[in-house]
DNA sequence: TGCGGACTATGACGACTGTCATAGTCGCCC
DNA sequence: GGGCGACTATGACAGTCGTCATAGTCCGCA
C-alpha cells in the first residue's frame, strides 16, 4: 500500500494501477485493489475518472507509456544506440528480478486488454510507437538510412517486449539477456 | 459457436478456450464462455477438467504449444531457417487479418495470466522452450555455433511474440512486417 | 461567519464468477 | 434384461465485480 504523501489521490491510483496492471493485467485487477493498494480513498474514484475502470486503465497506461519514453530519451541522450539498448534491457531485467518475475510491462498489459478497454489498447499503440519513433531517430542519427532504421526500430521494441514476456513465463531472465546479447551482435 | 462433431467435449472445451484466450485473456474467459463458445455441456466441466478453470487453463496452453511447435517443425522442415521464419510471420500475419486484430498468441495470454493459473503460465513456458530450442537445433545445422544459435533463437520467438503485441496495439500488422524484414536481415 | 463547490464515506444494486451437489440419462458389459 | 460407470442437466452457493446514489465532510473565499 502506497503513502499518498507528495501525490494526489489521482496520482496515487494512477501508480497503484500502473503496478497492478503490471503484475496481474488489467481484467484481473479490480478497482477495489487499486484503491486499496493507493489508500485513495474509494468514495472517489468516480469524481477523479467519470469513465470508471475504462478511463483508468487508458490513463495509465498513458501515463505509464510517458514514463517509459522518458527513460528511453534519457538513456538515448547519454549513449550511442548500442549503450542505449544495454541499458533498456539492464532496466528491465532489474524489474523482473526485484518484483520475482511477476511484474512485467504495464503498456503491454493494456495492449492485451481486449475489446474491454478500447482507449487504453490504442494509448498503448500510441506508446509504442513514441518509443519505436525515439530509437528510428537515434538510429538514423547514426546513419542508418530511414527505412531501415524504422524496421530495426521495431524490432527492438518487439524483441524487448516479447522476451519479458517469455522471460516472465519462464521465471527467468535468461531470455531477455539473450535477446540482449543478440540484439547487440545485430546493431555493430 | 464451434460444432463438437469429430471432437470429443473435452477436445472442444479445449479448442474454444485456446480461441477466447487469444481474443480476451484467460482473466477475461469464464468457463461459461467456454462452455457456449464450443456447444459443450455444461454440466460435465468439472468431470473432464476436476482441477477447473486452473486445469483448462493448463491443458489448453499444453494444446495450443504443442500445435505450435508442429507448425515450426513442419516449416522447419521444408524451408532454410531463413525461409522458415518467413513462414511464421506469414501465418501470424494472415491470424491477425483474419481475426480483425482481436486474437493474438493463446500461449502468450496464458504467460500474462498472473499467480491466477501458475500451472498455465509454466505451460506456456515449456511451449516458448520448445520453439526455442527447435530453432536453435535448426541454426546449428546451419553451421552456427550452439551459444550462438541459442541466442538467436531467443531473438526470434521473443521478436515475434513482442511483434504479434505491438501489432494488436496498433491494428495493423506492419510492426509484425517490419520485425519480419529486420529479422530477414539478421539472418543472411 | 457563512456559503458553495470539491472531495469522501458508506452502502447498496444487479450482474457475473468459479465451484459444486443433486438428480438424472445414456450406453456398454455380464 | 439388469446393473454399473461414464457423462450431462439443472440449479444453487458464496463471493466479487463495476457502478452509482445518498449523505455527508472539508476548505477556500466573500
Amino acid at each position: 500500500m502506497s503513502t499518498t504523501s507528495g501525490r494526489s489521490p489521482r496520482e496515487a491510483m494512477l501508480d497503484s494501477a500502473i503496478a497492478l496492471f503490471s503484475a496481474r493485467g488489467v481484467a484481473a485487477t479490480s478497482l477495489r485493489d487499486v484503491v486499496a493498494h493507493s489508500g485513495a480513498p474509494r468514495g472517489s474514484i468516480y469524481h477523479h475518472f467519470p469513465g470508471g475502470k475504462a478511463e483508468l486503465a487508458e490513463d495509465a497506461t498513458r501515463r505509464a507509456g510517458d514514463l517509459m519514453a522518458r527513460l528511453v530519451a534519457q538513456v538515448m541522450g547519454s549513449a550511442d544506440p548500442v549503450g542505449a539498448v544495454d541499458a533498456i534491457i539492464d532496466h528491465w531485467s532489474r524489474v523482473l528480478l526485484e518484483g520475482d518475475f511477476d511484474t512485467g510491462c504495464p503498456v503491454a498489459a493494456a495492449a492485451l486488454s481486449s475489446d474491454e478497454t478500447p482507449a487504453a489498447r490504442d494509448a498503448a499503440g500510441v506508446a509504442f510507437g513514441t518509443w519505436e519513433q525515439a530509437l528510428a531517430e537515434a538510429l538514423a542519427d547514426d546513419g542508418l538510412p530511414h527505412d531501415r532504421a524504422a524496421d530495426r526500430a521495431a524490432l527492438i521494441v518487439s524483441a524487448i517486449e516479447g522476451a519479458l514476456l517469455v522471460s516472465r513465463a519462464r521465471r527467468t531472465d535468461a531470455p531477455l539477456r539473450a535477446v540482449g546479447r543478440e540484439l547487440l551482435r545485430h546493431l555493430t
